[in-house]
DNA sequence: ACATCATATCCGTCTTGACATATATGTGGG
DNA sequence: CCCACATATATGTCAAGACGGATATGATGT
């Protein structure tokens, strides 16, 4: 019943302001930049975002029904990564939006949390046995 | 009471989701791309969108507190023009946005209606002795 | 049974449109 | 000059819906 307006009109393709409602959020755009050039699984986002898993899962639902990432499971495991938009000038522009997030002090922090996180999996408890993120050829 | 969000951080600089909020409408985007590269009054807007005055005054004073669009008086008449965000990243994706509304066919309509509403105001009784929109230098 | 993740529900807030009304400026008459 | 009155634009109010967070519960795989 919720997020109705995006589910509308996302097998159509993204619509622009469709596209800028998803990134329309800090939570989202966070989850968009460690997602950008990696594939990646929901414990890492819950471990470095620190908040909430279902917070964490409904945006992620979000971005899915806008046409921006894409999931796959792997056993207990869902890893996502970045679906490129079929619309061209929504590709680009989100392709341009997560290249300005690269530099954002914010979102480098994530990426650092992210890389200490990959090295020593062991020392959280959400992560054990968690399979490690892939890097993915930058689209 | 309305808009708080915007009106809250808007003197401290766009902050990107703030931007993209400003950019997730449909009525916004249309209004941004009249006035991209011309400065140019509230009735040509009522007269090319064909929605209400009042919404339009709504969208357009969103986007003032959004700190994209700036206005002036002159008169009666209320001219409204783009005002580049300070935040550097801000600015580009606007630019770029801006950019890519352009070749859109119904952005490019409502250019297309502009020019012929400008050729011969006197057929629109809105526009009787309102000022010529002033092409802007490319930002 | 447990771990990982997704969805439902509740609640407060924001957004949006429609409608009514207020504000600001210009104009003409006294 | 002051007063109506028209014009251009802005704002208040209301209702409907969307959003975002928190919490509880469901689904899926080991």
């Amino acid at each position: 019943m919720m997020y109705t307006l995006l589910m509308a009109k996302a097998h159509t393709g993204v619509s622009l302001d469709l596209l800028f409602r998803a990134l329309a959020d800090p939570t989202r755009l966070r989850l968009l930049n460690l997602i950008a050039d990696r594939e990646i699984c929901v414990c890492y986002f819950v471990e470095i975002l620190k908040t909430s898993q279902p917070k964490i899962s409904r945006h992620l639902a979000y971005l899915r029904k806008a046409g921006i990432v894409a999931a796959r499971r792997e056993g207990k495991w869902m890893h996502y990564r970045l679906a490129v938009p079929r619309d061209e000038v929504a590709a680009k522009i989100l392709r341009e939006t997560l290249g300005h997030l690269r530099g954002k002090p914010e979102m480098q922090r994530d990426i650092a949390r992210l890389s200490s996180v990959c090295c020593a999996p062991q020392k959280f408890v959400l992560l054990q046995g968690a399979p490690q993120p892939a890097l993915v050829p930058t689209s």
